[in-house]
DNA sequence: CAAGAACACGTGTACGTTAACGATAGAGGC
DNA sequence: GCCTCTATCGTTAACGTACACGTGTTCTTG
């Protein structure tokens, strides 16, 4: 089915079915309903190569995300899954652009965005995660999309958002970290970014799914860095004798698993933290860390990219993502996982 | 860049560029090699979106996967996968032609097969179930890529494989079950179709988990179908007194779970089983499944389509995938769960 | 009632690529 | 000399769609 046969069958040019399909003015009422009957009788769909080659559009996407580093290996991953969707759409005009932001300092995301805005870009795709910096940045005025990846903010509605509920998550650990622990007893939340609010959300999902059982405690500790780790744990067992388990918001949890294994105290508490990078698959595998809630960062990348090309050049509807809650211990894992 | 800059510079016609470009002949070695380097040092690529309209290629797939049913509804959701990428590549010339095979009923297999070969199909995505059928078909005769999904049979090697290793996820089901039971004992395996590779293989991987520990005994009951499900658990109880745990291989798990509700025995005894369907989120929340596997049905239904559409339509590579083996508790049910 | 506006519709060109078809020039045979 | 053959390259017509432009009709208005 072609234009051209649509055309055929109403007895009228391709120019007025054009005008049609693309609701522009210009036809009659009788012509106009003639030819929407035929087009939904026929179930016509215009095709896309043809539609795109003569529209010529190239969208360029703004990814603006952390820079992956040690303590946030994290979004190595997620990257992987952008570049393979910019792999396979580059032969279909998509086209990115990308700024890092270095997420320990302050006022960097504003900067890499500002770095963007530059390239005119006619999509965004944006990682909000200094929740204070988003708003002043009135990403609403750019009138061009935007879509959130790894969490949302509530002051701004992008075209969509793919991220995991971060409650739901801490509460997914809370129900594992029972599992492997015999008994009640003290439960450890430990954050690296208290601002954060993932970090804040699995935090409290923990803490609420622990204290359903009132013989449970629960105590939440900060940390600036990875280094300030074996101090504040140094601390925290001088206080507390009967630890149960641990709960890492972040990836850095396979250094909390190395301090307990080093402190002989991996027998007694079980080590469940957040994401599946390299040094977490390691520690799963040689049992310092025991399960490891993943939320599928290649596949939100791969999403992200994916869903902001169709909106903007294909014109799809786009509905926002959540992520599921991937739970990992050393038996399933696979080459597959992320 | 296009073809016709890229003449420009080469001082050639856009028919010369093409010719190499296709590699066909009729180039001199001083000309291909000039155009060549052009082509590598402005990083050209084709527009995907005119040469497709030009060839006006159509891929039509075909589909041979289980009918959905109660027992297989399992299947439900792979078609559900498979019918969101028909729908995002319609437009780009795909087109899909089903062909549902009934799992009972013996050389179903081949007839649905048959059927399918009347629709001159360009590639094929094959579930291969009826493992003792498929040799048969002579899948290779027909020079088209055929893929496999939900499983894999050693005597044909087709473009693609989609498959989780079912080994691993009764393995890690093994864990599970562990995990939720208190100190070792008797546990279960039910399978429903002991002649199917995954029921097999799931079964095998959870009673080498089990049997690590010497104080685990592992016994093993097959029934034909679902309404079987009391009289042989019944059986089973008053044969062993310390049952700590059953897992059931597929999705049927949810009436295993009633059957102990029913019987008072949930307390003491662990129920593990396979795949996310309606009846088994149900099941997960009301208390009468402990823990379920998951291998991405949706995803494995979409990836396989995406895959075969790529290959065949952009000429892409491909490679198998390996699809992660998700453990759900009541805990980690969401929406986007699968 | 003529001039022009308003409306309804047809025509032509371009998008980048492919592939069939010509065109040219030189080599070789008679 | 003419003819054929081959290697090399240019030209051109599609593919289906979008949109500017042209054309013919009807309606308004002084």
């Amino acid at each position: 089915m072609t234009i051209k046969e649509i055309a055929e069958i109403a007895n009228v040019s391709i120019g007025t079915v054009d005008r049609v399909l693309n609701n522009r003015t210009g036809v009659s009422k009788a012509t106009r309903e003639r030819i929407e009957a035929i087009v939904e009788e026929t179930g016509f769909h215009a095709n896309a190569y043809a539609r795109n080659l003569k529209l010529g559009k190239k969208v360029k996407v703004g990814v603006l995300i952390p820079i992956a580093s040690s303590e946030y290996g994290y979004w190595e991953l997620v990257l992987g899954g952008i570049r393979k969707a910019e792999k396979e759409y580059s032969g279909f005009g998509l086209g990115l652009c990308y700024s890092f932001f270095d997420r320990d300092k302050e006022g960097d995301f504003t900067e890499a965005f500002h770095r963007l805005q530059g390239e005119r870009c006619s999509a965004y795709l944006v990682a909000p995660l200094p929740v204070g910096e988003v708003p002043g940045l009135r990403l609403g005025d750019l009138g061009v999309p935007v879509a959130f990846i790894d969490s949302a903010i509530p002051s701004f509605h992008p075209v969509t958002v793919i991220a995991q509920n971060p409650f739901r998550g801490g509460f997914a650990a809370g129900r594992v970290a029972s599992l492997l622990s015999s008994g009640p007893g003290v439960f450890v939340t430990v954050q690296i970014h208290p601002d954060s609010f993932n970090s804040f959300e699995r935090a409290r999902g923990f803490r609420s799914y622990m204290l359903r059982d009132s013989g449970n405690t629960v105590v939440n500790i900060d940390i600036k860095n990875i280094e300030e780790i074996p101090s504040a744990l140094d601390g925290l067992f001088s206080q507390h004798e009967d630890i149960k388990g641990i709960f890492t918001v972040n990836c850095i949890v396979n250094a909390v698993g190395a301090y307990l294994v080093e402190n002989r105290l991996k027998e007694r508490v079980a080590a469940v933290g957040y994401d599946l990078v390299e040094e977490n698959r390691a520690a799963l595998k040689n049992g310092s860390v025991d399960a490891v809630i993943s939320q599928r960062p290649f596949f939100q990348g791969y999403t992200a990219i994916s869903s902001l090309f169709r909106y903007t050049m294909l014109g799809e509807a786009i509905s926002p993502v959540e992520i599921p809650i991937d739970i990992y211990f050393e038996e399933n894992l696979t080459e597959g996982s992320e």
